[in-house]
DNA sequence: GCCAGGATCGTCT
DNA sequence: GACGATCCTGGCG
């Protein structure tokens, strides 16, 4: 990614990592879903204030946030923003590229569609655990790309972000329209942009 | 196909 | 001691 790409709102970076390749000792994916958590955020890890756990949301912009879910399921953030100020962009789902047979071990052999449509799955299928927690994204094992040319123009829509119970209301997922590879079918929501 | 329930553990009250 | 930014399985139809 270009520098400076992730210092910006996390609603921007939310947005524009949409069709931006996601890669892990090469396992790889295309990102196709992912939700924005803000400071001022009820649902945002950060909104009690700085504690031991999200200590890597204040820091600088580009790191991944880790952390770990139901006592079972790591899950990968980009942090975003000016160091400071805490957000992050949750990584949902992946449309898979490369290294899909090892994914498909680490997912104990299910289908295509099913490697990482969902954030537990895509963390267990690129072999991402709590030790990455705080590495620089731009730095092995962690590569994450550009969206390609074949992905301009496709339409992404925004909607209601998924399993939590804190401010599920405000409108800060982002998938990509039609996707056989988001967690969920587009079930509410409406187009509102189209990857640049 | 849909739904209810369990797994499992770090973090905070 | 309660609670998750989840996933899988089993029961039922």
């Amino acid at each position: 990614m270009r520098p400076g790409f992730y210092e910006r709102s996390v609603h921007e970076v939310a947005r524009e990592l949409i069709g931006c390749t996601l890669a892990v000792d090469g396992a790889a994916g295309v990102i196709v879903e992912t939700e924005a958590y803000e400071a001022a955020d009820p649902a945002c890890h950060a909104y009690v204030g700085r504690t031991p756990r999200n200590e890597v949301l204040f820091g600088p912009p580009g790191r991944a946030y880790v952390y770990l879910s139901y006592g079972i399921h790591s899950m990968l953030n980009a942090v975003a923003e000016p160091e400071g100020s805490a957000a992050a962009v949750l990584i949902r789902a992946l449309e898979p590229s490369e290294g899909i047979e090892l994914m498909r071990e680490r997912r104990g052999g299910v289908g295509l569609e099913q490697l990482c449509s969902g954030p537990g799955k895509l963390t267990q299928a690129l072999g991402v655990g709590l030790e990455l927690n705080g590495a620089p994204l731009d730095e092995p094992p962690f590569e994450l790309l550009p969206s390609d040319p074949a992905w301009r123009g496709t339409e992404v829509i925004t909607s209601t972000r998924i399993g939590i119970t804190k401010a599920a209301e405000l409108p800060w997922r982002y998938c990509v329209a039609g996707s056989r590879f988001v967690s969920r079918p587009w079930p509410w929501g409406q187009a509102v942009s189209r990857a640049a």
